[in-house]
This record gives C-alpha cells, sequence and structure tokens, in this order.
DNA sequence: ACCTGAACACCGTTCAAGT
DNA sequence: ACCTGAACACCGTTCAAGT
C-alpha cells in the first residue's frame, strides 16, 4: 500500500527501473497476451509501467512503431529458438526455423496477426534467412533454391498458426467452442460441419505432414 | 453542387439509397481498400454513405460486427469464384478453391489481415468446404482427407498471400521499395539480402509450386 | 535527458428525441 | 422503423513546462 511497498513490485534497482524501448515493447507485448491487441492503448501501457502515457513517445516514435518493434521482438524469439546450425543437417535447420516461428506464434496469440499485418521486416527475419541460406549453401544448395523454401516455410508457418488459432479448436475441451465462431443465423447443418471440420483433427501433425511435403520436394542432399 | 446535382452521385432510386447491413459493409471494405484498415471509422465510414455515423448502429451491432460481417464479404466473393463443380475433377476444384481465396486476399491487400485475424468462421466459407468435400466424396476421398487437403490448402493461399502482400515486391517497380520494410538500423549487408529475399521471385510461381506439392501428395483418383 | 499537465482532434458507443 | 444531437469515456499525439 505504501510506497515504500511499491517497489517490491520490481525488486530491481531503485525506486523504479527507467524507462527503455526494450522494457517498453517487453511491457507492450505483455500486455497484448494478457488483455488482446484491441485492448493495448498507449495510456494504459504507460500504467502498466508505472509510468504516463505520453512517455513512451521518448522511446518510440509512436504506435505504429511500438507495434513494428513487437514484432520485432517476435523474430528474435524465432531466432534464438532456432538459430542455424552450419554442422548439422540444413534441412533440421529449416524444419526447426519453421517449427520455431510457428510455435511463438501459437505462444502469443494475440499478437501473432501483428507478424503478417505489420509492414515490417525485421532485422533478425533476415538475419535467419542469412544464416540458413549460408547452412544450405555448404551442402550445394543455391541461395535462389533455399531463398525459395524458406518462403514457402514461413508461408506454411504462419498460415497454419494463424489458421489455428482462429478457426481450430485444441483436442479436449475446445475453448472458445466452435459455436463462436459461428454467426447468429449459421443453418444447423453447416454448424455441424464447423463442428468437425475445426475440431476434428490435430493441428500438430498437420502442420508437420505440411513440413515434410515441402523439404522432401527439394531433391536430396 | 446544389441538392438536386447531389443526387449524380448515386444515379440511383430516390434521392438517398436506404441504409442496410449489405450496403454499409460493401460501403466499409470499399473504404478499407481505398483508404486502408486503421483508417476506418464509424464516423468516417458513415459520412462516405452520406449519413451520421451513429445511424450505422441501426444495422451493425458494432465495429466488430461490421469488420466480421466484411470477412464475411470476402468468403461470398471466394464463393462465388470457385463453386464447387461436381462434374469437374475434384482437384480442379480444390485448385480454384485456392486461387480464389489468394486472389481475394491480394485484391483487397488492406483487408486481408482481417481474414486471419476476426475469430470468425463465416457462411460462404462452411458451404465452400462442404461443397468441396462432397465434390470429392463422389471420387471416394475420404471426408477426413478431404478436409485435411482443405485445411492445408487455405493455410497456404492466405499465408502466401498475406507473405506476399507485406513482404513481396512485385516484379517490376517494386511499390513500395523494399527499404521501407527496413527498420532504419539495418545493416548494408542484410538491406541488400532482403532486396533479393523480398524482391527477387515470382510469387505466382511459388504459389503454384506449393499448390502442386499438396495435390500430388494425395494418392490418385 | 526524460517525465508530466494540459490540451487537441478524433474515436466507439449510448440514448433520448425527432421524423 | 430509422436517423440525429448531444453527450460520455477513451484514444493518439503535441508541446510547453517542470525536474
Amino acid at each position: 500500500m505504501t510506497s515504500t511497498q511499491a517497489t517490491t513490485d520490481r525488486a530491481t534497482t531503485g525506486p523504479r527501473t527507467p524507462l527503455s524501448r526494450r522494457r517498453i515493447l517487453e511491457a507492450a507485448l505483455g500486455y497484448i497476451d494478457a488483455h488482446g491487441l484491441d485492448a493495448l492503448s498507449m495510456h494504459k501501457l504507460g500504467a502498466a509501467l508505472g509510468v504516463k502515457g505520453m512517455s513512451l513517445y521518448n522511446h518510440v516514435a509512436n504506435k505504429h512503431d511500438l507495434l513494428d518493434g513487437v514484432v520485432e521482438l517476435l523474430w528474435s524469439q524465432v531466432e534464438q529458438a532456432a538459430p542455424a546450425t552450419p554442422d548439422a543437417d540444413w534441412r533440421d535447420g529449416f524444419r526447426a526455423y519453421a517449427s520455431a516461428l510457428r510455435e511463438v506464434a501459437l505462444r502469443h496469440p494475440n499478437a501473432a496477426p501483428l507478424i503478417v499485418g505489420q509492414l515490417i521486416m525485421p532485422t533478425p527475419a533476415l538475419r535467419l534467412v542469412q544464416a540458413h541460406t549460408a547452412a544450405a549453401a555448404t551442402r550445394g544448395v543455391a541461395q535462389a533454391q533455399a531463398h525459395a523454401l524458406l518462403r514457402t516455410l514461413t508461408s506454411h508457418a504462419l498460415g497454419s498458426a494463424l489458421a489455428e488459432i482462429n478457426w481450430s479448436c485444441g483436442r479436449p475441451g475446445c475453448r472458445p467452442p466452435v459455436s463462436d465462431l459461428l454467426r447468429p443465423g449459421t443453418p444447423q447443418e453447416l454448424a455441424g460441419l464447423a463442428e468437425v471440420f475445426c475440431g476434428g483433427y490435430d493441428p500438430d501433425e498437420q502442420f508437420q505432414l505440411g513440413l515434410d511435403l515441402m523439404l522432401r520436394a527439394t531433391d536430396p542432399p
């Protein structure tokens, strides 16, 4: 309650950790995870950081820039999870890249649409392309071919993650239930179809099958 | 200038076509196409319809419902472009479905992110699944297999369309230039990579190759 | 250098009133 | 039945002022 107690919330240096672009972006992602993309506002994000909304403009240019930064943060998580490993089989590296991208999207379902809607190509994404292309090049894979494969894998990872987030109902409890996806007027017959189309499959398995297809299409080493 | 001239804007029945959900949704899509998703507001959309913002609430529940309606409109365009044709080869139908979905997304780049971010499964989408599944069933394709294929095709169409909208630079003039996608700090070396990764390929061709892969993976008729 | 108060135009939404 | 005026809380953003 008192101001001396308030510092226990942060448990770090001084009475208040100073603002920084990095800290703001992480807080923004956390806020989106917790409350949804639409709920994020500069005022509320400021409050969540113990600061007054307008202070954020000292570290980000505007809200659009803030969201770009969140996308960059997500890509850096992908980079951390699936760095290129020059010694291992490049196909395993490509597979790990696609899986990591999908997993980051699934771990942040409220933020995932940003990845594909922010009109930005963040540095960590380019570093991933560069590193994995280089790994494949050591086995004689041409740059154009590696790029084509990486583009397809990226589309597949994001496309299937977003489809899963919006339309699939995880196996057991189906949160939210399929019926929440349907407009009130939907005919009973189509509602039944939705139940099986959206609920009756394993998204992981479907994603892996797609991966296999794409990687097998390239001729051996 | 005068009020008698004003009616020439619509050139239809009476001095002012009455509002309807359908007319509102079409105007909303047109507005998004013209001015971008972020620019759409109830006030401005009302003005574009010659009406006062709040009037829209007589026909749509709220802005979220409005956007859901726009997504439904887009799916109905897909349905119109690629109805199932029970007599033709079902593979051609599936291919036409995926191509139509992609083309609708590319034709409405500003609205496309909505398809994958609105948490809704519109009736026309379900009708497409139903019709194409039925077409495949007449050739002995099991429902589960048809559904799996349709899910993969849907992910691929949307994933590649969204990737193309955001990160690719159509062959000749590259609007906007790749450099607009990069954050100011991007190292020169990665900027060069972006130029070839985002600009040096044919998105149509890449999409069609993916389609071939998916359709060939299913055993013959 | 960085945070704040005050202020701005704008936004989504409600509701009582008009027609 | 459907449109509007007035009003509300909220939003993104600016800027002069504080420290």
